[in-house]
DNA sequence: ATTGACTCTCCCCTAAGAGGAGGCTATATG
DNA sequence: CATATAGCCTCCTCTTAGGGGAGAGTCAAT
């Protein structure tokens, strides 16, 4: 019974060896060795022949605080400052607005996955991405097609224009469409062929210049494949702007990469969609 | 506009050096590089003299899928795995149930933290910790005490009655005290005082010995401090009990780690609290 | 020819320990 | 008393997904 107590000897504290003491709380020999390295929670005598570590009874309530703030995910750092002295009332309100920030995370991360799984992003070929859209001055052509397919015939025209005005393409170029429609439309659509330029020229009377403003922010996806499959690629993009609350600021471009001009299989044709957003408050 | 076009030269790819390839994928230069040496995207074509990478639009995708898959949280062996043909189906599943536990993890701890802002469990200096209490034999007297006080007289008795016994004390030592009244009573309480030994001896009048059965989970929490605070302790561990889906299962015990025996101060005395409990399901 | 911007490889760094090698020590058993 | 085993020590490497930087070579424009 509490040998000690029968002893009546106050001074003897009970030396607990690590790997009893790490027993006794349930961890492992190595995270207290660390802790002594870290200087979080050295032993409380350390033999100076052999190196042992000893600890006591009366460092169990400093060695659940620390582990109850690491479940809490404070860095030893962190735990460091508090037993210090740093005050835990601050930090702990920090650690709450960074769960909160990771919560926001995770939920976003379901919600991808979520959507992967129910198959509205088609297995995943969409990734939108947000990026800023630069100021750009471009070559344009303004042009009323009776069907899609009459862009493709349009840009011969338009290379041989822009080399008669002795233009210098941007590197990496930058070529698309803008679509000045509203809605969506098959037929009779109002577009203007744009190729971003080094300088502006002289206008004639199909070739002219302008400078597009920047957008901050612009919801942009790749649509690998023929141009056929595009309409699926804009509803995902616009499914996408609609169910992660922004809104539609401006024309949406359709930038070709690799088309006909440099691909013979359709499958390898490469368009990129950008449609300048704005997140609503 | 499109030179490659106008040229109708389809085989010339258009090769982005390794800064421009990432600039137009909002990456770093180093993140191409580390997925070069992981084998995850290769450059199409490495220059044999100098080592520079260069990359063509028609790895977009493949990018592009590897980016969206990274902001699922798959790891870059997960990601090689699904470009080996693996299932993106099944992963995507695994990921999900990651993300749901992920999500169960941060909750938890938000639980904590708050508990922690609104105070209830005091300063954070109860950390309720589960784990399992083995079999254990022990040498136990009944006792009816008047008051709580009452107990640590008691407690010479005892010793000299286990010497008298010829007693072996486990190591560490394991003395504590089993209350059979049900609920809390401050005085008139029915309690026995045990103390784990290495072997069952002959029972004596005063002196008995038994096994106490094993627990498969008990909620434990330290108390710092004097004896008559531990009435607070007590509810901060049995709100643990209620809040966290569990019941009481057994009678509780009050194990005496630093006490009267080996501290003067009071403050520095160590008592840790032991519900048996089970998960409701 | 020079300059400045890119590129290469190689090395070290991260957080919180885990795993293990090689060597010393404490305790229990024969 | 000798030895076997378990426990302890230090030191080293490894984990993720890249980041930072040194030192050297390369490209393109002036």
């Amino acid at each position: 019974m509490k040998e000690l107590y029968v002893c009546e000897n106050k001074e003897a504290q009970k030396l607990y060896k690590i790997g009893m003491f790490a027993q006794i709380n349930r961890i492992t020999v190595k995270t207290l060795r660390y802790y002594d390295d870290m200087n979080l929670l050295k032993p409380e005598k350390v033999d100076e022949e052999n190196g042992y570590r000893y600890y006591t009874s009366s460092q169990l309530p400093q060695l659940h605080k620390i582990l109850a703030l690491r479940e809490m995910d404070f860095t030893i750092d962190e735990i460091i400052q508090v037993s210090k002295g740093a005050s835990e009332e601050v930090m702990m309100q920090k650690k709450k607005s960074d769960c909160l920030k990771e919560l926001a995370k995770i939920t976003k991360k379901m919600a991808m996955i979520d959507s992967y799984l129910c198959g509205s992003y088609l297995q995943s070929d969409y990734r939108v991405i947000l990026k800023s859209l630069p100021e750009v001055k471009v070559a344009y052509m303004h042009l009323n097609l009776s069907k899609y397919d009459d862009l493709f015939y349009q840009m011969p025209n338009m290379g041989t224009e822009m080399e008669n005005a002795h233009c210098d393409c941007t590197e990496p170029s930058y070529c698309f469409t803008i679509y000045l429609d509203e809605g969506y439309k098959e037929e009779n659509m109002e577009v203007e062929i744009c190729e971003a330029v080094a300088e502006l020229k002289e206008d004639s009377t199909s070739l002219k210049f302008k400078v597009l403003p920047a957008f901050e922010t612009a919801a942009c996806v790749l649509h690998k494949g023929a141009y056929c499959d595009l309409p699926k690629t804009y509803r995902a993009i616009v499914q996408f702007i609609e169910e992660n609350g922004y809104e539609i600021i401006g024309q949406q471009r359709e930038h070709y990469i690799d088309g006909v001009w440099n691909k013979d299989n359709e499958e390898e044709w490469l368009t990129e969609i950008q449609f300048p957003v704005r997140k609503i408050q």
